[in-house]
DNA sequence: CCAATGCTTCGAGGGCGATCGAAGTGTTGC
DNA sequence: GCAACACTTCGATCGCCCTCGAAGCATTGG
């Protein structure tokens, strides 16, 4: 079976130091350049170099270049699920707290990422205001910012021209919800928003979940800003 | 971070092509004797011993003395979801390519077990059917059994109390299914459900191979139990 | 006991790849 | 244009670890 070279090919890449330190750098779904990536591994940039261009071959990684940098990301939500998963094994028997099916998972039916983008109940509450006030359209397969979406972000200092210059990324996708049964607003948008709010500070992570909540000045700005009504 | 050095660890035992061989060989949840494994990887058993040797102090596995052979599984259903995950990023061959099907292929597509619970057309459907009927709810990164649901398995004489008082291990958790790109069910309820398939002689193994088959018997039952439609 | 089997330990060989210095290409800013 | 910056390519070094032969335990069966 060929696959299992394969197989041992990618886990091998996730087992240099090196570039385990940049995979899981990159963990967040931010993009990150070279030298960025090079410092945090620990590395000359020339290592660095060779590291992602061999991780971009073997489909890890996609870059793109923007002027003299080179920006990096995961490739998809599968690579950040090996990487967690591998993670998890690393970590330290963590696993003293039983996760009760309680509050934890209220909390994450309310709000929480999806690998860089927002869902549970907040994530489609933001879908569903976006599309009432005709700034997006949203379906199982298949989405697409409208023109005034794309002014409404760009006002609100969300810079959708650079989003859409970056090319290989799809700006607007849909991603069905578990637990609202309906999509959510994913692609480069979606990120490009959820990162929005938690640097406005608008949501925040909670400790060791996927989980974010939403604090009171970011539902206010949300409504303010984007028109979401939170129930 | 010292994590790091683990993260690092623990891909790359899993980035040998002969350690990897034998990490998606006992992903049937079997365990199998350094011998077999060794056979398996295609190397000679001091090799072999070395590498299992490896993995069990990097607690990947498990092993079991008995008498003069030594029987090796993997750890935890952590470490199958880990394999799972790298095999998943490992076989992108699959949009590119219609896969030749050999009779062995098809049946593995069909129906299979991946490490404890079950995979393939078979695994989706039941997923799908338990969706459906309001008993699950599935998605790319989390899931949940509803009330409906476990009363549903209650009734069906799987204890899921019992399974939730287990405490660490999640109860329902959705696994990506490689040959249908869907997800299907895994935790604890997933391993539950499999077992009692296979106690009720509703599947049976296929022999040397991950597959299972449904029996005619299993078929009806699946159907009238759980609302199972396998087309 | 002795031979056979399963597995491990020891030691040596050998290849792969991680690393960095040096040099080259492309881009930005003045 | 020139200098600074970001990144890549090339080449050489070197250490790690994969591998197997040989020998050493451990268990089983006769």
């Amino acid at each position: 079976m060929p696959n299992n070279a394969r197989f041992a090919e990618i886990a091998a890449l996730a087992g240099d130091p090196g570039r385990a330190s940049m995979l899981t750098g990159l963990m967040d779904g931010r993009a990150l350049t070279a030298s960025e990536l090079a410092r945090l591994a620990g590395v000359t940039a020339q290592t660095a170099s060779s590291h992602l261009m061999r991780m971009t071959e073997a489909g890890l990684l996609l870059v793109e270049k923007q002027g003299r940098h080179r920006y990096h990301r995961l490739a998809s939500p599968a690579v950040a699920q090996m990487i967690e998963s591998i993670m998890r094994l690393a970590a330290p028997a963590v696993d003293s707290k039983p996760v009760r099916t309680g509050p934890r998972d209220a909390a994450l039916r309310a709000g929480r990422t999806c690998y860089d983008h927002l869902a549970g109940h907040l994530g489609v509450s933001i879908a569903d205001s976006l599309i009432d006030a005709g700034h997006l359209e949203l379906g199982i397969d298949a989405g697409e910012v409208t023109a005034n979406g794309i002014h409404l972000f760009e006002s609100a200092g969300i810079n959708v021209e650079a989003l859409t210059a970056k090319g290989s990324r799809i700006l607007c996708r849909p991603c069905l919800d578990w637990s609202e049964r309906r999509p959510h607003l994913a692609g480069a948008i979606g990120a490009a928003l959820c990162t929005h709010c938690f640097d406005k500070g608008w949501i925040r992570r909670v400790e060791g979940s996927r989980a974010v909540t939403v604090t009171p000045n970011g539902r206010r700005q949300l409504r303010e800003t984007f028109g979401v009504n939170l129930s």
